[in-house]
DNA sequence: CCTCCAACTGGAACCGGTTACACATTTATG
DNA sequence: CATAAATGTGTAACCGGTTCCAGTTGGAGG
């Protein structure tokens, strides 16, 4: 049915060796015979079936994504980054969602080698190193990491130093820290450092557990004002969760950011279109998504750059839950 | 380096075709080959190249998805449905963001295709109808449609009007609409709808451009009330949109929905969790995408559905944003 | 006991590219 | 002007599966 490289060398009146040769630029070609082969291409409107080439070299043009959720808006972000990037070097994307599940990940990594991916990009937990390492093509962590293994992703130890430190100087006395789940291993992190921070200070420290979903954070949100009603800062795991915790303090009569403050995490858009505008501590993801396509690409083409760990800065970006300096 | 099936079929003591025969579960093979076949196959932990596959059969088990954007929040959950559908029945998925760009949606086909792909599932609009007709393997349109294309969507008009009666029902008498670009379809036809319907009734009209992302919404946004002050309800391209008009409502320091009313159009994530919760037109991404994928699936299968046009309901949701009725 | 057919199995061709190699023709070099 | 080197092109093998076909075996039926 598709027109084929034979149809191509038929038309041209060459062999398929030859029009491949033109093709790939590779080996010698007259340039009487390339113009023929080219027209021939070009009338046929023929395109090289990369399957066959994959098979052949043993390398396809497909790279594959596993992220936890593209449900979640941190994600969506990152995705797009790979895919800018990956679509300029020509390479396709193939993705899975693992909801975080060791079960699917493997299924997806086993998947994707199946049909001869060049390179990997992952969001995944610690749990299968073994196999990533194994993998023989090139893999690349994605705001996870994994010793020994390379990865991108933001300084989440400062980010929950800087979220801690910006609180307090903006003049909170009892502060609630959201941990979402420890499990995740950046958000664990950003808790971490920011419960530390604050610990060497003299206030007042709240914990209080979140899921990082939408419907989980609303309904986790709930009892935090019956639990903590004196609360008058509030460090969010993420911006979802932050944007529910500013509703539920709406909900409840206070006012944000004079009776409370709130500090996101992430910087996803909804951020500047809510009211108040969410103050967060700012992830590039799409910069992130960005910087481990190309890594990738850097890989596939066989620049052997030691296994690097690519911490991208984060920033405090200043909308109106939280005082301005002086207040 | 990898295992072919000349390895398991050397290790069990068997020939190629054998060993493909019971993968397959095609022809005959003894129940001791058999087993010493799957034996074999475990104890290499062999998976087939699906690369191999795929250029013999020309078809893949491969399927193209191409969405304007993931980044806007209203397909991440197209893209779900679909993933979570597709995977089921061991299909995986090639994504590309098209950006509304013909250029990039035809860049996309092509290299579906030229992955032998076995179906597409695609967001675009009505400008290569031709050429989607011509490619030979199935397509479905998502969230858009092409006359003469199998097509699943929601229904726009449906959804238009119901936003219209409802902030009718809940007294408006000077109500905008926020049109977004008219180059969307279902965009335009959820304002056709609302415009429609309100238009039969004696209440002042006023219409109101914006963008439908993020940073466009909320630019666009911020002239609204300078050019309608008295506007007491709101009906809104996207939920994006919705957000930042009730932010901007708020800073004006109009109360929601006692001032204004306002109405979204999608039912995305946020809309719970914003306060006050955002009143909008449901439609189902999720099912969708699911639907979508159920259609391919049946097609590749070789189910000869007529061209289908399915037309999923749309739901008003009832939040904070609107009055309750006998208010 | 012969025949026939079902049950099994392997060899080889094939999918559509790429590339090693052989051979032919120029062109450069001494 | 002979010879080496560079240029140009086709044949065939190969990538790792699948499938057609032909051949072997064993048991049922006449």
């Amino acid at each position: 049915m598709a027109i084929t490289i034979r149809d191509v060398a038929k038309k041209a009146g060459v062999s398929a060796a030859t029009v491949s040769r033109v093709i790939n630029n590779s080996g010698y070609a007259h340039e009487d015979t390339r113009k023929a082969v080219l027209d021939a291409i070009h009338k046929l409107n023929y395109k090289p079936n990369e399957v066959a080439r994959s098979l052949f070299k043993q390398k396809s043009k497909l790279i594959g994504l596993i992220l936890p959720d593209i449900t979640n808006p941190f994600f969506p972000a990152l995705a797009r980054g790979v895919e800018d990037h990956l679509r300029e070097a020509g390479y396709r994307l193939i993705i899975g969602n693992s909801d975080e599940h060791l079960e699917q990940e493997i299924d997806y990594l086993d998947t994707f080698i199946q049909h001869n991916v060049v390179g990997i990009i992952a969001s995944v937990n610690e749990a299968h190193s073994d196999m990533l390492k194994d993998l023989n093509i090139p893999v690349v962590l994605l705001d996870r990491t994994i010793e020994s293994l390379p990865a991108v992703y933001a300084d989440q130890f400062e980010g929950g130093k800087l979220a801690a430190r910006k609180i307090l100087e903006l003049g909170s006395k009892e502060i609630t820290i959201i941990r979402g789940p420890v499990e995740v291993k950046p958000v664990y992190e950003r808790f971490v450092s920011s419960f530390q921070t604050l610990r060497q200070v003299d206030v007042k420290i709240n914990i209080f557990d979140s899921k990082l979903t939408f419907q989980g954070a609303s309904k986790s949100v709930k009892t935090l004002f019956d639990k903590y009603p004196n609360t008058d800062g509030i460090l969010a795991c993420n911006d979802i969760v932050a944007v529910a915790v500013m509703n539920e303090a709406q909900r409840t009569g206070r006012r944000v950011p004079q009776d409370v403050q709130i500090i996101g995490f992430d910087d996803i858009s909804i951020c500047e279109i809510v009211y108040p505008g969410l103050s967060t501590i700012r992830q590039p993801a799409y910069e992130m998504g960005a910087k481990a396509a190309e890594i990738i690409i850097n890989k596939v083409n066989g620049e052997v750059l030691r296994d690097i760990h690519c911490k991208l800065p984060v920033q405090f970006i200043e909308r109106e839950s939280t005082r301005k300096v002086g207040d």
